[in-house]
DNA sequence: CCATTTGCCTAAAAGCTTTAGGCGTGTGCA
DNA sequence: TGCACACGCCTAAAGCTTTTAGGCAAATGG
């Protein structure tokens, strides 16, 4: 009876990889047992449920990507911060669509506060920093760069993009492009 | 032995219904087959497996959503169609999260070939049709539209911007009115 | 070096998915 | 009207995941 350590942090990272390899709704806490040699019902001293682990993963890449928008952002200002963000989000997902996923699951309100989801928000004002935006346009504003991320990376990841001119790069940069406008000429509120 | 009159379609739609009851995560043929009061094997006849279920009930919503947008743009254009069409992606969702839930499936190619997904992208570039974008911008205004109807639905439904000024109806108005703004001014090319 | 905690184990129940094969009911053809 | 056949729902069963309960052995520390 060989002690393998586990922990939830050590679970989730595993969960995290495969998520990547399998795809999210495949995540299962047998087939983690599986990897780690381990019989299932170690797992649960662990971990609560199984969505306990699913949690964790969305945790996990929530923290990875504000990390690398983090760094991304360091040093950049105006359109290259936007631009550098907006790659940061994209990238993440292409690199890491099981996380990604993971990162789509509802989370409760004290799960949502105790995740790097604030940091993506601070993190999205400090770019909005570059442009001219009072209160209450700010926040709109940061809901619509939130809601173009999101949304386009997740239609590029079912294919929505794929197949059909033109390519899916292009279209990225010159929505960059576009919300930079936007964002310098932002319309005053009728 | 009473014949209930399974079909595929009776299944997807009490499928959706079932989805917006219990959420489309908890969508299952066992729970299908209590509802008509049936053994589950029974719907094998009629489903090839679970993962037909749920395509079914992605292809519904989309259908459900496309009928929708082509009554809502019927008669309108410019920022009107524009903000009329937004509000047909927001409305479905809040009414029916669950269906909704089920339009984030990824299809295979051949599955979203034959769904409404094209009709989507039709009644897209119908809306701007009253802006004046030649191609390839207009392709990437289409994408740009479709990412943030998206994206900003489901962040909005994952909970992300309740609980914060300024509510979301009114952000939701705001980026509308951006977006006509964008679209009317859409930048040149660098 | 022993006591306690900790970690992984066996066992088992319950639920979902899926396949195989059977039997009664309805339909259409004579 | 009657009969044959196809179809629709059934029973049965295997395999998987989740989750709980209780046990034994290895690590920890006094």
């Amino acid at each position: 009876m060989v002690r393998v350590g586990l922990t939830p942090e050590r679970l989730a990272r595993a969960g995290a990889e495969l998520a990547d390899e399998v795809g999210f709704e495949h995540v299962t806490v047998s087939e983690l047992a599986r990897r780690f040699d381990v019989k299932v019902a170690s797992l649960y001293s662990h971990l609560r449920n199984s969505h306990e682990l699913k949690t964790r993963i969305a945790l996990l890449a929530l923290e990875e990507v504000a990390d690398r928008g983090a760094a991304a952002l360091a040093g950049r200002a105006g359109k290259d911060a936007l631009a550098a963000f907006a790659d940061v989000y994209r990238d993440y997902a292409r690199e890491h669509p099981g996380r990604y996923a993971a990162m789509q699951l509802r989370l409760t309100p004290e799960e949502a506060a105790a995740s790097a989801g604030g940091r993506h928000a601070q993190m999205t004002r400090a770019i909005l920093r570059g442009y001219d935006l009072a209160e209450p346009d700010q926040t709109h504003a940061v809901r619509l760069l939130g809601s173009v991320f999101h949304g386009y990376v997740d239609l590029e990841l079912a294919g929505g993009f794929s197949h059909s001119a033109p390519d899916s790069q292009e279209s990225w940069t010159r929505i960059v492009d576009a919300l930079d406008a936007l964002l310098r000429n932002w319309p005053a509120s009728s």
